[in-house]
DNA sequence: CAGATATGTAAAGCATGCTTGTCACATGGA
DNA sequence: TCCATGTGACAAGCATGCTTTACATATCTG
C-alpha cells in the first residue's frame, strides 16, 4: 500500500521517532509504514491522517489488491 | 470502536454471510466486527467503506481512546 | 415436525501489526 | 575527528485479524 506519510511528515519537519511519539507509537511501526513492510491498523491509519488533518483515504491510496 | 456495518448491511438486504462472500472474508468476520469483537484491517475497512459507497470515517466511528 | 436460513460464539492455527533492543550507515556540526 | 541525529532493517515476542470447523439458538416455511 503507498501512502502520503513520508511526504506529509516530511512537510510537518519531524522526523520518524517525533512522528511515533506523537502518536503513541515507536519510530520502527513508522518506518515500516513509509517503507511499505506493512500496512498500519485501521485505528493507526485514523490517528495518522488525523494528524495530518486529512482523511484514511487521503493520505493511504489502496489498490483494489491491497 | 462502533460502525455503521450492520445497519449498512442490512439496509442492503445482505446476510452477513453475503457481504463476507462479496468482500472477500467469511461470515465470521463480518460477525466480529458487527459485534465489536474486534476491528478490522485498513484494508478490510477501506473495502466495506467502498462497498457500501461511503468513507471509512463515515461508515467507522473512531474515538480518541480507540 | 423437518429443513433451510441467519446469527452468535468458541477453539486452534496462521498471518499481520507493533514492541523493545540492537546493529549499521549516512550526514552535519563542534 | 568525534558526536549527535535520522534512517533502514532485523530478531524475538506479544497482541490482533482472519480462517476453518463446529455447535447452539432462533425464525420461517413446507
Amino acid at each position: 500500500m503507498e501512502s502520503e506519510v513520508r511526504d506529509r511528515r516530511q512537510a510537518a519537519g519531524l522526523s520518524q521517532a517525533a512522528l511515533g511519539a506523537a502518536l503513541g507509537v515507536s519510530r520502527q511501526t513508522i518506518n515500516a509504514i513509509e517503507t511499505g513492510r506493512y500496512d498500519p491498523s485501521l485505528i493507526l491509519a485514523v490517528r495518522l491522517a488525523r494528524f495530518f488533518g486529512s482523511t484514511i483515504e487521503e493520505v493511504f491510496h489502496i489498490e483494489d489488491n491491497d
